[in-house]
DNA sequence: TATGACGTTTACGTAAGCGTCAATCGTTGC
DNA sequence: GCAACGATTGACGCTTACGTAAACGTCATA
């Protein structure tokens, strides 16, 4: 779909992928060498379409979430399998039902993680509230006010 | 808590958490060397407690989910702030804070990341059963039976 | 025409996160 | 007493994911 859609949009260069997605030109030029952006070019310049721009969107999200680029770059060209041979189509599916699984794993640990985090924090702010309590209305005084509660 | 309770359990040597990960020894010292780890010694011989087995279930963890090692640190160590002055619990409960909103920003993008890669599956799958239905009866004879239609 | 602003290639540098030796030490079973 | 096994300390190596500097092209604007 992405990279096969006839009459793409908007052509992007460099500095507007950059800026929209606050990463620098060495990353999208490295991108592109690991095949995860596929410029067309115009003498030498990279000239990006819509596709490379959703492309790019998938690959920061992935490496935030703990992929490598590599792994990025599988997942992203499942999207590309154009039919063919009932067995690649069926490892394919494979692959990607073992990223999905790896996926809800990632969301599980998050939420996990998430709450022992808010835990803490509900405990620590405890004590917070003991500590002023205990050095009386000397910090309350000048440090609150604007705070409210959270 | 962890790092403080009085007469801990059990005793673990490296092999005992190297087989409960599945990790190298060199990466627990090496978790040991960023400060994620505080291993008592005997003579040479490095003996964790619970606190650092906990530890190092969360820090596999915060890996997994992307944070860089000296993160991880920092999220652990927020465990072990015990009282304290009122400006550095402040600034503890901030930085809890920001690291709680990313959290819930990694658990987002995990959950559509999952959503696009059901979608595709989805499609694919379709794509799969029209190439079974193109070869006919061939393919449906030997592979088929028990995947109803799904 | 020249002066930025933006782009390009080439290529070496670097930080993180371990892997992989080699040499050595300490306990444990026989 | 001694071999085997697991652990330890260096120390160097490696991959990933870029950073960074040099040297140069291109295009619009002043």
């Amino acid at each position: 779909m992405t990279a096969t859609s006839p009459a793409e949009g908007h052509r992007y260069r460099i500095g507007d992928l950059c800026k929209e997605f606050d990463v620098t030109p060495r990353t999208v030029r490295y991108y592109e060498s690991c095949g995860i952006l596929r410029p067309e070019r115009r003498g030498q310049a990279r000239i990006f379409n819509e596709g490379d721009r959703v492309r790019l969107r998938l690959a920061l999200r992935g490496r935030r979430l703990g992929f490598s680029l590599g792994e990025v770059r599988e997942m992203l060209d499942l999207y590309d399998q154009e039919g063919g041979e009932v067995a690649q189509l069926e490892r394919t599916l494979a692959y990607g039902r073992q990223k999905i699984a790896e996926l809800e794993e990632r969301r599980r640990e998050a939420e996990e993680a998430l709450k022992e985090l808010e835990t803490w924090q509900h405990l620590l702010t405890r004590r917070l509230q003991e500590a002023r309590g205990t050095k009386a209305g000397d910090e309350r005084a000048k440090g609150d006010g604007k705070h409210g509660r959270a």
